[in-house]
DNA sequence: AAATCGGGGAT
DNA sequence: ATCCCAGATTT
């Protein structure tokens, strides 16, 4: 590596001693009973950090135990569709994160009878595996001793170490690193339980606003708390701007069954199916919702003006054949750094034929979800078609 | 280095 | 309302 090394000063490897056995000790006392933590299965490591990506373990806790339920080993994961996998996922988020998984769990049994391999590097060539996953799977399912960052760590190693600015950039990852290798580098093993008691002491005390460091086990080893304000270290810089999107979604019914449509792979919810959706223009998106505040349970008809547009719209995007008539409700949801404020509207379709519609069309019944859904598509079947 | 990719919990 | 979350991958 061309990286210069960083000496890290007062952490020698009598300090770095001293930390692990007080973390340590601290982590078995407060460890959280989670539901990956039963075992060292790899498997069941695995699924838990790729879901646990940008994703916080409360969200996560019910769609593991149903994607383990599921798919209980990779063999049944690798035997099942994408859209199976796609099912169990729904609502989570990320839906990369799942086809990698499924692309991964296909690799492992073709190439190893689904074992999996120890070292950070091969557990790194998988899909969906990065420097961060490869390291937590290989030292909590095998104790490789290898460092971890992520969110929780950047914000304690930052404080650790009182390292000014955003703990994400560049130069600050590298040190980031450095030191999370550091941690490893006096040879106790015990790897998988040190970067667990680490997360969980950013998760539980080490907190983004308001760290506990009266209850930190190593606050006496932290520059950050000599220096009077833990807090003023290992935050962000400011994020991107939000941007406001306004879409439509058409409700179009035969019978008791709706018109949805699959995302495919140049859009968000890639794989996904959905109501078909329409992208406002801003002057539209205001005059549709001009008649009146959203009242629930209450149709409202569309001006006419309005209703041509968007039938003008519904050709232009899908060939798609419909009158929009009636305003049935909004929901505001968002991708990343965009707000989307959603109109659903309920159109009358004309003559349409699903195989003469570009991409994967079908009538589906909302009750009976099992394909995967949006978010957005259940709370419409959930909220507004029943 | 910056942009992309979701959805919800916490404050 | 806003910030943030056991990141990886592409541009």
């Amino acid at each position: 590596m061309a990286d210069t090394t960083i000496d890290f000063q007062e952490w020698t490897s009598h300090h770095v001693r001293r930390f692990r056995r007080r973390l340590l000790h601290w982590f078995s006392a407060h460890r959280r009973d989670l539901p990956w933590r039963k075992d060292r299965n790899p498997y069941a490591i695995w699924i838990s950090e790729i879901m646990l990506q940008q994703t916080q373990v409360a969200t996560v806790i019910p769609y593991f135990e149903r994607f383990l339920a599921r798919f209980p080993d990779v063999h049944a994961l690798a035997q099942a569709t994408e859209e199976d996998v796609l099912q169990v996922w729904a609502g989570l988020g990320y839906y990369r994160r799942a086809r990698q998984l499924h692309t991964a769990a296909k690799q492992l049994v073709a190439q190893t009878n689904g074992r999996f391999p120890q070292r950070v590097d091969q557990l790194q060539q998988l899909p969906g595996i990065g420097r961060y996953t490869a390291a937590a799977i290989a030292s909590q399912a095998f104790d490789v001793p290898a460092g971890i960052l992520e969110a929780n760590t950047q914000r304690v190693y930052a404080r650790l170490l009182a390292l000014e600015g955003d703990p994400r950039r560049g130069l600050a990852q590298r040190i980031l690193w450095q030191f999370a290798e550091r941690l490893h580098a006096v040879g106790e093993g015990k790897a998988g339980e040190l970067n667990q008691g680490l997360m969980e002491l950013g998760s539980l005390i080490c907190s983004p606003t308001s760290p506990a460091c009266t209850r930190c086990p190593v606050a006496d080893q932290c520059s950050a708390q000599r220096n009077g304000d833990a807090a003023a270290y290992g935050t962000f810089s400011r994020r991107p701007r939000v941007t406001e999107l306004h879409h439509a979604a058409l409700l179009i019914r035969r019978g008791n069954r709706w018109l949805m449509r699959q995302n495919d792979a140049h859009q968000w919810w890639t794989g996904l199916w959905d109501f078909p959706r329409i992208e406002l223009p801003a002057e539209l998106a205001t005059a549709a919702g001009r008649s009146s505040p959203s009242v629930k349970g209450r149709h409202q008809p569309l001006p006419a003006d309005v209703a041509a547009k968007l039938q003008e719209l519904a050709h232009a995007s899908y060939t798609l054949s419909c009158r929009p008539h009636h305003l049935v409700g909004r929901l505001t949801h968002s991708v990343t750094r965009f707000r989307i404020r959603l109109q659903c509207i309920v159109a009358e379709g004309h003559r349409i034929r699903l195989a003469h519609l570009p991409g994967q069309w079908k009538w589906v019944e909302p009750s009976a979800h099992s394909l995967p859904f949006t978010s957005t598509a259940r709370r419409i079947t959930q909220q507004i078609l029943t």
